[in-house]
DNA sequence: CTTTCGACTTAGGACGACATCG
DNA sequence: CGATGTCGTCCTAAGTCGAAAG
């Protein structure tokens, strides 16, 4: 792999610039995934080891022998599942039904009552026509059923919903909640907390029975410079016309970014640059090199500086209560019986696009999204949006079947972006569960997946072959399914699938281990993906016959493609895809590394870290990156220099404990006691200081070019999280922040300390 | 069957608000 | 109190996957 990939200044993956700190990284990274590949037992499927740190060593250790034997005979864990197999399906039952009649551990109890259906009519604003904005009962149900979602009932099906309005578990639940909460009550002040979760969900396919929202909101018109602000071609000041001059202007914002010295994105940029142009500026401009932007750019660069000396100052509040205003006139939209936060109710502005990676569009030109470009969905019964004065929509719609509220094509790829709503909403969340439920069923039938594809991989098929190793790579590495892609319309990047024979390698043998397979790609967002890892000779041997005879440029698995993979899954199992397993390995580590990280006498900070670090291999599984933050080893350096400083603080304080208990020791008197008392708390408080900055500037380092958002955010099973934070006493807040609690909603009230994944 | 379309999830980076420190 | 660092939010690109179209 070469070149940046136009990531610009991003570090992991820059290789003309920072070829130093990319090799760096890919050690890293190799060290990592591969250490624990090769430690864990064949069998042991899931077990990302807390080797895989083993930079760190003394932690490593020390964890690394109490957990040893367990982990490493794994057989017993697997008999272990085998064991509670027929349980599961017991316990479920009684889980069910525990958990419609208390939550033990809730602080100040708060369920036996608490089904709230939800019809408070303040949160409704205008009431759909009578029982149209209700889920389907019960008995409708049977009749109407989602194949799908069959094999779910059991643990997915919401428990019924029985009770009527309960204020009191609405008062309870507001003393219980902690002070930061009371801006989020106070927004929703008249919608009580809805528990959708405890209601019963559509089984024919629609999404919903209402839908009244505002519309979208438009980018600003665009704002002609000043006319003392000049763009200068060929060293002459010219006037350019409005749209033209829109155009530059979005070429000058962007002209400190490297991209803007590149070929295909001044190309790019020009071409559609000109077809915004006069005729007389056509004949005019002839070359972009001769053009400058430096002015135009300046100039921005004044405003923003403008807008942040501001701040604090009144205007400031200004532009945040027309903000404020904005969302909460088009913020949010009723669905069935509820005001939903949507997600993204701003149309994005024109600009240039910047694809990621070597993106062959990059510099194109995105262009305004107009009334007329613009679909409505909403339901008919529902006050339709108003579209802005002189204007019309494209199209209004009533289309129950989908979840989005407005829609338009883009140009530069001719897809269709959408206004859907916030995760914190019902309709993404049920779906977000339902994923994890999903997840779950692959975990009872996995072994009888694995020892499938491990008899595939003698088949005589070639088809069937390609198609077990590809998902051997899926389900042991996490890789992505990996669609095909038009060439020449996307950066080059791959996924299992796709993968081509230029990015794998063999070696027989590599340092002491047989049978590696080198992989190095670029993934999604044109992320590279590297890693060496063993793999059993039966694999090897494949992947040697899938080679034979094809150029570097030739598809690996050339009798294989994602929707046969998929449609193999789904007779395996109901509702199988290639990214089940992604999620599914992804939370399964997650339990297991906690189970394993946790220490009970630890404090909490040092949970805290356990967590971070569980949460860490499974971002390693998934090659979640990030660009090490650009002030990184200056905010280590600092760190570093703060725990030298506690350190002297805290032999200080010692020295001056000992003269205390010395001088105690002469005297005996009560003040001396109490001198010894108030050192002793000294020194107690520095070490736990220090302890503290240690934790963090070991969390720090181990994080610095692993995104943990992202698999927490998409891979996670949230109620994994809630269980251990409720094992532990750890507050959630120090798991979840405030966004992230609201989209989790359903999991921290229903999870409880014993939830097994 | 293959290709394209449509809807939805997953992804990293930019940026500004907020927290913390000297 | 201003500078600096961190964190959350916003943004929108880039995937997955099923279904429609050809």
């Amino acid at each position: 792999m070469s070149g940046d990939h136009g990531r610009g200044d991003s570090q992991v993956n820059s290789g003309s610039k920072g070829s130093d700190s990319h090799k760096h990284k890919d050690k890293q990274q190799q060290r990592s995934l591969c250490h624990w590949r090769a430690l864990s037992d064949l069998l042991d499927w899931n077990s990302v080891t807390s080797v895989a740190f083993s930079e760190h060593k003394e932690y490593a250790e020390k964890k690394h022998k109490d957990k040893e034997k367990p982990r490493h005979s794994d057989g017993s864990a697997d008999r272990h599942r085998e064991k509670h197999k027929d349980k599961d399906k017991e316990k479920r039952k009684e889980d069910k039904l525990q958990s419609l009649s208390s939550h033990p551990d809730k602080p100040k109890k708060e369920k036996e009552n608490g089904y709230v259906r939800e019809r408070s009519p303040a949160a409704i604003k205008s009431e759909p026509e009578d029982d149209n904005g209700f889920y389907p009962s019960p008995k409708h149900n049977r009749a109407t059923k989602r194949e799908k979602d069959d094999d779910e009932e059991f643990e997915y099906k919401p428990k019924k919903v029985k009770v009527e309005h309960d204020k009191k578990a609405k008062k309870r639940k507001h003393e219980y909640e902690d002070d930061e909460e009371e801006e989020v009550y106070q927004l929703n002040e008249e919608e009580e907390k809805w528990k959708w979760w405890e209601e019963e969900r559509y089984t024919d396919g629609s999404k919903w029975r209402f839908l009244e929202h505002k519309g979208p909101v438009f980018a600003p018109p665009y704002e002609p410079l000043p006319n003392k602000v000049k763009f200068y071609y060929d060293g002459k000041p010219m006037k350019l016309s409005a749209p033209a001059e829109e155009v530059a202007t979005f070429f000058a914002k962007m002209l400190d970014h490297e991209y803007t010295t590149k070929d295909i994105f001044r190309k790019n940029f020009y071409k559609d640059w000109r077809k915004e142009m006069t005729s007389e500026e056509k004949s005019i401009i002839t070359d972009l090199n001769k053009c400058d932007f430096r002015e135009m750019s300046e100039y921005f660069k004044a405003q923003s500086e403008a807008r942040k000396q501001m701040s604090k100052e009144e205007k400031q509040q200004k532009i945040k209560e027309e903000n404020e205003r904005i969302l909460q006139e088009y913020g949010f939209c009723i669905m069935d019986n509820h005001k939903e936060r949507i997600g993204n109710f701003r149309i994005e502005p024109p600009g240039l696009f910047r694809g990621r990676g070597d993106h062959p569009k990059m510099g194109m030109l995105k262009r305004r999204i107009r009334p007329e470009d613009i679909i409505i969905n909403c339901s008919k019964d529902s006050k339709q949006p108003k579209p802005p004065p002189g204007t019309k929509w494209k199209e209004v719609r009533h289309d129950n079947k989908v979840t989005w509220l407005v829609s338009w094509t883009e140009n530069i790829q001719g897809s269709i972006k959408y206004i859907m709503l916030n995760p914190s909403s019902r309709i993404k969340g049920e779906k977000d569960w339902q994923k994890y439920e999903t997840a779950r069923r692959l975990k009872k039938c996995v072994d009888r997946i694995r020892t499938q594809y491990r008899d595939d991989w003698k088949s005589k098929e070639m088809r069937i072959r390609q198609r077990a190793v590809a998902l051997y790579f899926i389900d042991k590495l996490a890789l992505r399914a990996g669609n095909e892609k038009e060439e020449g319309e996307t950066a080059d990047t791959v996924g299992c699938c796709s993968l081509r024979v230029e990015h794998i390698k063999l070696y027989p043998k590599l340092d002491e281990q047989e049978y590696v397979v080198e992989f190095d790609f670029l993934g999604k967002d044109s992320i590279r993906y590297y890693n060496k890892i063993p793999v059993e000779k039966r694999v090897f041997k494949n992947l040697q016959l899938f080679l034979e005879n094809k150029q570097p440029e030739d598809d690996l698995f050339d009798r294989l493609n994602t929707s046969i993979l998929n449609k193999h899954l789904q007779e395996l199992m109901d509702g199988l895809t290639a990214k089940v397993f992604r999620t599914y390995n992804a939370s399964i580590t997650l339990q297991q590394q906690l189970k394993e990280l946790t220490c009970p006498e630890d404090s909490i900070p040092a949970k805290i870290l356990s967590y971070n670090r569980a949460n860490r291999a499974v971002a390693i599984l998934c090659n979640h990156q990030r660009a090490p933050p650009k002030t990184f080893e200056k905010s280590m350096q600092n760190l570093q220099t703060k725990i030298d400083e506690k350190q002297k603080q805290l032999s200080a304080a010692r020295k001056q404990l000992k003269a205390a208990k010395a001088d105690h020791k002469a005297s005996h008197d009560e003040k001396s006691r109490k001198t010894v008392e108030v050192k002793r708390k000294a020194v107690q408080r520095i070490e736990e200081q220090l302890m503290k900055l240690q934790v963090q500037a070991t969390d720090r380092e181990e994080n610095k070019q692993i995104a943990l958002g992202t698999s927490k955010l998409n891979y996670l099973d949230p109620r994994i999280s809630v269980a251990w934070c409720k094992k532990w006493s750890i507050p959630i807040e120090k798991i979840y922040n405030k966004t992230q609690r609201e989209k989790f909603a359903w999991a921290i009230d229903m999870a409880e300390k014993d939830y097994e994944f």
